[in-house]
DNA sequence: TTTAGATATCGAAAATTGGTATATCAAAAC
DNA sequence: GTTTTGATATACCAATTTTCGATATCTAAA
């Protein structure tokens, strides 16, 4: 190894400064240090002594002074060279740190449960993206057994639902967006669309579609139902899918109990009607479980930041 | 422009020390600022400071701090990859310098006269190439009515040759290698090619193959011819074409003059005779001139080693 | 609970940086 | 020639920054 090289080296990287780069750039624009100076906004002996320091640093003459400003030597062209490509280094640091802060780049992954997977994710990542059209966006489905432990090992930045009635750990931090409740729902075509004040005792000869069983909401159902004299359903269809429930609702008169927002769009539009039976269980928080605010990358910050949004205006 | 990253660009390029980033990368190394700091031979404190000094800056948080060290953000890991990039480049700096200093590369831009154009010269970028391959070398060869002054405007870095008699400027350094005489020569068919000691009267009746008027030996020739009684040559063929003079000879019985360093080789060879005349002028010292000591690249410098090195092994 | 091993903070000393005033220098103008 | 002009270099002092040692703080592990 070449002991001055070496030495330059370690020297640049322990006393170089990029404010003389800047300047040493800013000279061999001008081919003069004193109107480099006053670009840079400081006197021409602190320049003069800075340009000096570069030298004493790289050992070699940078510029050829006269009494008509400053030649650069082979040297000082070669340093400048090297500054700018320095420069722009910098700068793309700076930029990609920046790109990183305000969530336009990056990626989250996020974990949703049925409940906010129709409404509030989709709207929180519409005003995300409206945002910060950049961010790489990737969704889990899933329930809580699945997604909580993917949360937990850091697979997924957070889970967004119906918030687990238990605490998976201490170190999750979860955050209410809203309540939610259950609503009941009929194909439109169902004997009990129309019908306002519906009982119990007019439900209970249909079949159910219900949430399986590992669902927080489907314990809850089978308390109830155990609560109504032991009632149990002619028929209960267990299904975590949107589509298929809906299907199964339209084509057959069953009786449906999902989360209220899973099945608002629906019922606005008409493909489904809502049951006009007050649920009464399953009210219930729907937010956003994370590790902890520090864990976020920015974009998934900005991805929280959304969902409450969301959930404020259409909650 | 978004004005945070401006910010920060500015303040990069104000503030960042390349300290800074070594131990920011150090740090990323140990994953521990303790350590990084003992690497780097500065205490813990200063270590914390700066890394702060660097949050601050860059306005992120760079690490996560734990009771076991610590944890690089996502800002970190990418501060520290563009850190890595930046010293790089600055290693790329320091090694293009310390070429450029022990002038490795570079290059140069030499004339040459012919006194120095067969020997002296090539013999000199042989002692250059083999110390330095990758010096960039370009020769001009002329008179010295045309080098000097592209000497003088900077568009050739030395001129090796005999010197010229009167000097064409004061800023002009010149530097005498050795002395060289001036050899009559003729083709080895000459009908003088093998007399003793000849005389000038034998001389006389064959033509001349001289250097042009503009140059110094050509009118030390034509005041030594005045001199013999106003002696006029029969026939006198003028040419700069070294390899014209050579042909001319080697096919007419005509005399040459030229400098001795010149034909030196064609004589050893054969190609030529040496007339056994000592040509009674034209004595003089071939050298190099250059601008200055400074204006000389580190390759021009070398150059100028090689060529005394060359006359002190040849001369 | 205690301990160990890390980071953060504080205050003072040292080093660096930057400014003002001034010296120096050399080409251009006179 | 001599003076002027327009640049860089130097000296010295003030302000800022850096660094260190001592110490506080924090938390996982013992």
């Amino acid at each position: 190894m070449n002991a001055r090289y070496s030495r330059i080296v370690d020297r640049a990287l322990t006393r170089l400064k990029l404010r003389q780069l800047r300047l040493l750039v800013a000279v061999g624009r001008h081919g003069n240090i004193q109107n480099a100076a006053r670009e840079l906004g400081i006197s021409q002996p602190a320049a003069t002594k800075m340009i000096q320091d570069l030298e004493v640093d790289f050992e070699v003459k940078l510029f050829n002074r006269t009494n008509r400003g400053v030649i650069p030597t082979i040297f000082g062209d070669t340093l400048i060279r090297h500054g700018k490509l320095i420069f722009a280094q910098v700068s793309s640091a700076a930029q990609e740190l920046d790109d990183l802060s305000e969530g336009n780049s990056g990626r989250v992954v996020v974990g949703t449960l049925l409940a906010a997977s129709p409404g509030l994710l989709p709207n929180a990542i519409e005003l995300l993206l409206t945002d910060r059209p950049k961010v790489a966006i990737k969704i889990h489905e899933g329930t809580n057994e699945i997604l909580m432990p993917a949360l937990l090992s850091g697979e997924i930045d957070m889970v967004v639902g119906r918030l687990p009635s238990r605490r998976y750990r201490e170190k999750i931090m979860r955050e209410k967006l809203f309540d939610d409740g259950i609503t009941a729902v009929v194909g439109v075509q169902h004997p009990l669309a129309d019908c306002e004040a519906v009982t119990f005792g007019q439900i209970r000869e249909f079949g159910w579609v219900l949430p399986p069983l590992e669902t927080t909401l489907r314990r809850q159902i089978d308390q109830f139902f155990v609560r109504q004299q032991q009632y149990s359903p002619p028929l209960a269809i267990e299904s975590v899918s949107y589509l298929a429930n809906r299907a199964l609702l339209q084509s057959r008169d069953l009786i449906g109990l999902m989360p209220s927002a899973v099945v608002a769009q629906d019922i606005g539009s008409g493909f489904l009607a809502r049951l006009d039976w007050d649920v009464p269980f399953g009210q219930g928080p729907v937010g956003v479980s994370y590790r902890s605010e520090d864990s976020l990358s920015p974009a998934g910050r900005a991805l929280l930041q959304a969902l409450k949004q969301a959930a404020s205006s259409t909650g």
